[in-house]
DNA sequence: GCGGCCCTGACACGACCCTGTTAGGCTCGG
DNA sequence: CCGAGCCTAACAGGGTCGTGTCAGGGCCGC
């Protein structure tokens, strides 16, 4: 029940190289056998055409996907970024510019060492 | 309290290129002037500033915030991504393949049209 | 035991990203 | 009105990405 992986990449339309590449990139890591032969079950295959529609259909290259992992991977990263694309874009108004600065800066401290 | 974007960028590092390089990501989009000159208030320049050590400090780049942008922008982009993570890596035991493979396909399914 | 796979590592090469720089034209302030 | 600064558009060059291909060396099945 697992493929070889020239077998495998026959049955995904990727190639071999790129089979290894993705694996590179940590998104599809099949079995090895041991003498070190990668084995792709059935589900590192189902995995690897579902990443190729997913590829087609979103306009997305594939070190995108690495990076979507690396934010599964790295919460405070994902966090960061969440409270910069948070930040409001406009200052409030009322509040002294020097004031605002502040309490951002604050907010940020506080995500960030949470 | 707008500044222009030779001294937005002396004030926060970057260079007057790289602001319109951030804007075109989409990133921090200054206000305009009646006449199309870039007026960076306080908000952008904080903006600015936490950008520059939010990439140092986790070691992204540019375009990988961009694309982190794109993620909020395009939350069936991020639910694909989602359920191709959730995917068990392996198949659970005790389920024919083909069965499996059904159950996942059909659950890609829902979550996609949800 | 040998022909055909597989492994890792490396080079190659086009495409695209990042960043600077330049050109040509408009706008601001004194 | 004139010098300094802004605009867009374009080219340029070093760097990285995606992909193929090759070399040198193990492993597998008949």
């Amino acid at each position: 029940m697992t493929l070889t992986i020239h077998e495998a990449a026959t049955t995904t339309g990727w190639s071999p190289r790129m089979l290894r590449y993705v694996e590179q990139l940590g998104l599809v890591e099949p079995a090895r056998s041991k003498a070190g032969y990668r084995l792709y079950g059935p589900a590192q295959l189902q995995r690897l055409r579902t990443l190729r529609s997913l590829l087609e259909t979103h306009g997305v290259e594939l070190g995108d996907v690495g990076f979507a992992l690396r934010l599964r991977r790295e919460p405070e990263l994902t966090a960061a970024l969440d409270t910069w694309f948070d930040t409001t874009p406009a200052a409030p108004e009322g509040v002294p510019d020097g004031d605002w600065l502040a309490f951002e800066q604050d907010k940020h401290q506080h995500l960030l060492h949470r």
